[in-house]
DNA sequence: GCTAACCAACCGTCCGTTCGGTAGGGTACT
DNA sequence: AGTACCCTACCGAACGGACGGTTGGTTAGC
């Protein structure tokens, strides 16, 4: 029962049309993202569809599997985004620092695979290959590529060295729990005073900037 | 079925013994971290209580009157320790937001309710009541008191006046995040070097005390 | 005529909830 | 002292319905 997960022989979807698959998916995506795995039923996603519930078992072999390729598929164009700011070397240092930020809320604010946290939270311990996916394939890769962006800084003089890991926090911290929060918060009237995108988007860059152009207190160098 | 969540009379617990209901938040609030609001079933609480499901219905109207007491009982002991750290004048300014700053960590990450955001997020949709109670009760005040401290810095001239939303977020942020990273990746080999508590908490703490010190950066003075 | 795609109907299980009942401690009236 | 009564706490059993998953059969395009 936990070794026939695999990922489908990916043949038939190399037709012009949008694919059944491509929109079970999507319509999973949404529902898991509104009432949690344990809150979506295979009945309401088949309904959803449009089609019958035997029909989803036609794709996948069963929710868990569903759920598994929510999440590892649709996430590499996201990365792919934060690479090309990385490789960019018509930017300077502090724009490109600013461009992956933005790229940043973009990515975990505006599309789905950003504000999954939340349910990956929901299920890793029933399913933990769906943690060990999204944190290899996409939280490892944008902390990767926001060190790489710093440590270019640093080397050629242009940011301060500032304690490597306290930064990543502050970096993504603050996206991280302001998609979820919006996610929480959805409805409530102060929503937009205490949670507005850019504005916090703009303040947390110009602090982040403020720190890496700043020459370092003099303790602790190593 | 809205209206009838009153928070039980108690007045048969000022007994000795830790009564029932204690007990059951207590197993509730583990459950429901561990496996979500719908993944959690009333037979399963039951059973770790040690009594018959009936019994649950005994001291709360519905599952979901049971959620939202998990949620809403607990946090005004965690909200105490932050504002005693407030009042505290023999702290300087300083000292001060470091206090605060960890025992803001030891809500988020060591308490039940500051582990309650994902879950929160999975049921605010439908049970909005819950979002909204999380959000005044625990969210609204945590903001307040670390706003007060920093404005009371800046009124004695210890801090530069940095934006009030920014500090915020980067203060919180990655803390929250901290807390839900730690929740998803339990068990992932590289989860201690890279959500690691007290070097996050130490150089989050130094850089947030960097930013307050400083000067501003000359433009945006209010 | 083969096969991928789809469907109606159904399986056993578990869900949240309800019902009727009982054991026991406290009053209160006789 | 006896007993009738009530209340809290709990239990066993069952409810209707929804769950994830399966079956066997039908359709439609190559």
């Amino acid at each position: 029962m936990e070794k026939e997960n695999e990922p489908k022989p990916e043949s038939a979807q190399d037709k012009g049309r949008p694919s059944r698959r491509a929109e079970i998916l999507e319509q999973a995506r949404n529902l898991f993202l509104d009432k949690g795995y344990a809150g979506t039923s295979m009945s309401a996603l088949a309904k959803a569809c449009g089609i019958q519930k035997a029909s989803l078992y036609h794709h996948f072999p069963s929710k868990e599997a569903l759920f598994i390729a929510c999440v590892t598929e649709g996430y590499d164009v996201a990365i792919l985004a934060l690479r090309e700011i990385q490789n960019d070397r018509a930017l300077t240092h502090e724009e490109r620092v600013r461009r992956a930020l933005a790229e940043i809320y973009r990515i975990t604010i505006d599309s789905p695979v950003g504000r999954m946290s939340p349910l990956i939270a929901e299920v890793s311990r029933q399913i933990p290959e769906v943690a060990r996916a999204f944190h290899d394939g996409f939280i490892i890769q944008q902390h990767e590529i926001v060190n790489a962006i710093i440590d270019a800084g640093i080397k050629e003089g242009a940011f301060a060295a500032q304690d490597r890991l306290g930064m990543e926090h502050l970096i993504f911290g603050p996206i991280v729990t302001l998609s979820i929060s919006r996610q929480m918060f959805t409805g409530l009237d102060t929503m937009e005073t205490l949670f507005p995108v850019a504005r916090v988007r703009d303040s947390h860059c110009d602090l982040i900037l403020q720190l890496l152009k700043k020459q370092p207190e003099s303790d602790s160098a190593a």
